[in-house]
DNA sequence: CTTGACTCCGTAGTTGACTACGGAAGTAAT
DNA sequence: ATTACTTCCGTAGTCAACTACGGAGTCAAG
């Protein structure tokens, strides 16, 4: 928080939060990371907060949450808007649960199918194959 | 399958199997479709064998084969390669169900958030932001 | 035979989350 | 002070599966 602890260049940064130094800019430029000053014109320095930060982002991508939602998440990050938050996450899960069912659907298909291919040897035609065709 | 069958302007073809005209062309271009001949500086004309290959692609989409796995699965189209097709489907099932797996943990996790910041009511920290913060 | 719609074709833009590149300037080690 | 590595910064490229655009040619109706 005080800037004396400001003391990891981009790299070291990048490294502390477990991404790529090209990734960190990419997150200045989409606003979820602010750009700390080059003071006297030196490098920029970064701190733990930053990593911190870093590392909530990574963590809302792992629960499928978008970049842009990871922003409006970083302005409650505060704690003080559960709410505005839940609600986020309400919307993130619904569509989680939409996918669900979409690769559910899809890995009872495909398990039958390759079943029935398996079982199909020797014989003329493809389980898959027509599955397909009468689509 | 003859020529003389060949009846449909792209745009009717389009309409024939629930796509754009550009998604032809695309299709085309990618070598999933073929180009038929504009015969004395006509118009191409197409028929229902490509309607069928399109909707062959469309329903090899919805059980999640990317385009180029389509193209392969074409290549199988007459049945009689049934193991190959079975190992692509198999490839595919495996990737499905690894997708499966991610999106049921997130499930799991945001569904488990929500309830809690829904019992929240009124109290000073938020489970969702919390849980993102411990990393 | 003109008008308006459609086709042809190539190129470029879209979305999301990066990744790569390249030249100039800052920095650390010897 | 030289060398070698970073950093800085902007622009461009990647992947997938399209979607959009634009000018020229073709076609069907009236």
């Amino acid at each position: 928080m005080d800037a004396a602890s400001e003391t990891l260049t981009i790299g070291a940064f990048g490294k502390a939060a477990g991404v790529n130094v090209e990734t960190i800019r990419f997150y200045q430029h989409k606003g979820l990371l602010l750009t700390p000053e080059r003071s006297y014109g030196r490098i920029r320095r970064y701190g733990s907060a930053d990593v911190a930060r870093v590392k909530f982002v990574k963590a809302a991508q792992r629960l499928g949450f978008s970049l842009d939602e990871v922003g409006q998440l970083l302005k409650l990050e505060d704690g003080t808007h559960c709410g505005e938050a839940a609600e986020l996450a309400a919307l993130r899960l619904a569509d989680v649960r939409s996918k669900l069912a979409d690769l559910a659907r899809m890995e009872t298909v495909l398990s039958t199918l390759v079943c029935q291919c398996q079982a199909q040897q020797g014989r003329v035609s493809c389980p898959l194959i027509d599955a397909l065709h009468e689509n």
